[in-house]
RNA sequence: GACCCCGUAGCUCAGUUGGAUAGAGCAUCAGCCUUCUAAGCUGAGGGUCGCAGGUUCGAAUCCUGCCGGGGUCGCCA
């Protein structure tokens, strides 16, 4: 439970007491009644609407109920204030005790501070970039968005499994293979001369040539397509997968589950079983569908083909599930891929997307709807565009030409830390500039490094305090406990209450963040706490009695200490959360 | 034509799920290093929250309609 639970209780139990104490009629809805804590400083410690929200309910103007309710909440010892104020806050001034026994929590709980529980089992799908080639940019936003994704929900309680869904099923692991195949007949000697218009060109397809070469010498060559096709690609996809299997790692991404497309066909036909039991449902059927308006689709061709009524379900229209060629779509293998998910126990699926999939989200949710018989809720996450550039200067990507800038490259060149910052410090659906030049700029304009430095700086304060407390262990529990001890009461500067109540703040950020399924938010917090504690450290220039460490004053210093204690607890575990490293120095 | 996302300071973006006088960084201007890391800090100026209605004690936030930008629209994934 942190502060603000704590306190919404109190006010809670205030308005029931009322009504027991006959104020109220009856004890009202209290849902709705939060405890924050306010904009303004000025404003106490903590904010409540209950008098608001409950007024109308209770038949008293706001201000009238307020004032009942505030002196409820008075006769609680920590409460040393409640004030109306506007239409009708109450602002609660506390005991700093409530503050200090808060950061006490912080230190004790050490990497465990703000880990929820007892949450349900959640699937998160993320990257599933098709294994054609290497993972370029363009992928690298979703992956690290939806591996903190997983961080922050498996830390606040959920049962997360990490997915990634492999489209091995297409008609473009088939021109993989053909690519393949070319560099195949390349090891073997022969002049490929330029990659033919429609394949991929890229040359990291060459060491795949030699292995298959190395494998299969020249058995395969002057075979028709049909008897090379599939253990070409077979051994494509794999090398592919290991391929982007690194990538990934370096970027400090990992999944649980790696789940092909393929064994829903293969093995026992899956996808037929699932549109079967939803035929049987009502849910599919054979129509005709009206030609798309304004849409260039001159090959148009009208026919009776196999439909999901997606429309039942909120979209927009019926989706197909066969191509014309008789062989499933993929969005009905993906039905089939979901209703694996759920058949799995989840009831809680998110999928993080690329922005180009945005008009495919209503008809994937109701497909899920429909093999779920509503048990089961997707949310998609849409992931938007990053445009890349270099000191302002845009870098141009041609996916046809093979000319793209491989995530990789982008990891070598600014370090894994600074991408999945700045990937992490915007919202998941705006466009996202990431400029390679800045990235890597070691300013306060580059929060990579500021809140990086934050939990630097309280290292160096521990270093540099052992002459006045003595030398501190330094493992990171052993020193808590050892601080844990300390007289939390010196800490009465407004400065320091300041920190501590931002400290208290983490839990219930942790909470809502991954209740909203934004991680960005833990950034933006990491932000805002280092820049309030390096604040309070310079603050120490002009104030020396405010600086951490006090030559003549163990106690005070040890008090400190252990505020400092709570700033790199909590950064630590903000930075494990989004993925990036809290380094003891820098220098 | 339909659907989805976005529109907040000169620029890049937050805004605690409907709260009080809308915030931060950059840029501009004025300051702070014999001191625990200046990779830092303090202050100033800067706003019709795209526009117009609506819902209510209260709207940047929710609803409707426009305007502008982006994305998508059977047989790619």
């Amino acid at each position: 439970m942190n502060v603000f639970d704590i306190f919404t209780a109190h006010v809670r139990d205030a308005v029931k007491a009322l009504a027991q104490s006959g104020d109220l009629a009856s004890v009202p809805e209290l849902s709705r009644v939060v405890v924050e804590p306010p904009r303004e400083a000025g404003h106490g410690d903590l904010a409540t609407n209950a008098a608001m929200v409950l007024a109308k309910e209770a038949g008293l103007k706001p201000r009238d109920l307020a004032v009942k309710i505030a002196a409820e909440l008075e006769k609680r010892p920590e409460i040393v204030k409640a004030e109306i104020a506007g239409p009708g806050f109450i602002n609660l001034t506390l005991d700093p005790a409530v503050w200090r026994d808060a950061l006490a929590e912080a230190i004790r709980s050490g990497a465990a501070y703000g880990r929820g529980e007892g949450g349900h089992a959640v699937n998160v799908e993320y990257v599933s970039a098709n294994p054609t080639g290497p993972m370029h940019v363009g992928h690298c936003r979703g992956a690290v968005f939806g591996d903190a994704l997983a961080n922050l929900l498996a830390f606040s309680g959920f049962a997360v499994t990490r997915e990634y869904y492999i489209n091995d099923a297409g008609a473009q692991v088939d021109i993989l293979a053909r690519s393949a195949f070319l560099r195949y007949r390349e090891a073997l000697g022969e002049n490929i001369g330029a990659i033919p218009e429609g394949l991929y060109p890229g040359d990291y397809l060459v060491p795949v040539g030699k292995a298959l070469a190395a494998e299969y010498g020249n058995a395969l060559l002057g075979k028709p397509e049909a008897e090379w096709l599939v253990p070409v690609r077979t051994k494509a996809i794999a090398m592919m997968m290991d391929m982007i299997r690194e990538d990934l790692a370096a970027l400090n991404v990992r999944h649980d589950v790696f789940f092909s497309e393929r064994s829903l066909i293969e093995g026992g036909d899956k996808v037929g079983a699932t549109i079967q039991a939803l035929r049987a449902d009502g849910k599919v059927y054979e129509g005709r569908l009206e030609k798309p308006k304004g849409a260039p689709a001159e090959d148009w061709e009208d026919r009776e083909q196999t439909l999901f009524r997606a429309t039942d379900f909120g979209d927009d229209v019926d989706r197909p599930l066969k191509k014309s060629d008789g062989s499933y779509t993929y969005f009905a293998s993906d039905i089939a891929y979901h209703k694996s998910k759920f058949d799995r126990g989840f009831r809680d699926m998110i999928d993080v997307w690329g922005a180009d999939h945005g008009g495919y989200i209503k008809r994937m949710k109701a497909a899920v709807t429909a093999v779920s018989a509503g048990q089961a809720e997707l949310d998609v996450k849409i992931v938007q565009l990053v445009k890349l550039s270099r000191a302002g200067v845009e870098v141009k990507m041609s996916k046809r030409s093979g000319e793209f800038v491989t995530l990789r490259e982008v990891v070598d060149e600014v370090g894994r830390d600074a991408v999945r910052f700045m990937m992490l410090y915007r919202k998941n659906d705006a466009p996202l500039d990431f400029d390679l030049a800045k990235v890597i700029e070691k300013s306060r304009e580059n929060p990579v490094f500021y809140v990086q430095y934050g939990h630097a700086r309280g290292h160096s304060i521990f270093r540099n305090a052992a002459p006045v407390v003595g030398e501190l262990p330094a493992d990171a529990s052993a020193r808590a406990a050892h601080l844990a001890t300390a007289s939390l009461a010196r800490l009465d500067d407004p400065a320091e209450l300041s920190l501590m109540r931002k400290l208290a703040l983490y839990p219930r950020l942790v909470e809502a963040s991954a209740q909203a399924h934004e991680p960005h938010r833990v950034a933006f917090y990491l932000y805002e706490l280092a820049s309030e504690f390096h604040a309070l450290w310079t603050l120490g220039n002009d104030k020396p009695h405010l600086r951490f460490i006090i030559q003549d004053d163990r106690e005070l210093t040890v008090a400190r200490l252990a505020l400092v204690q709570g700033v790199v607890t909590v950064i630590a575990s903000g930075l494990a959360l989004l993925g990036v490293e809290a380094p003891e120095e820098m220098r």
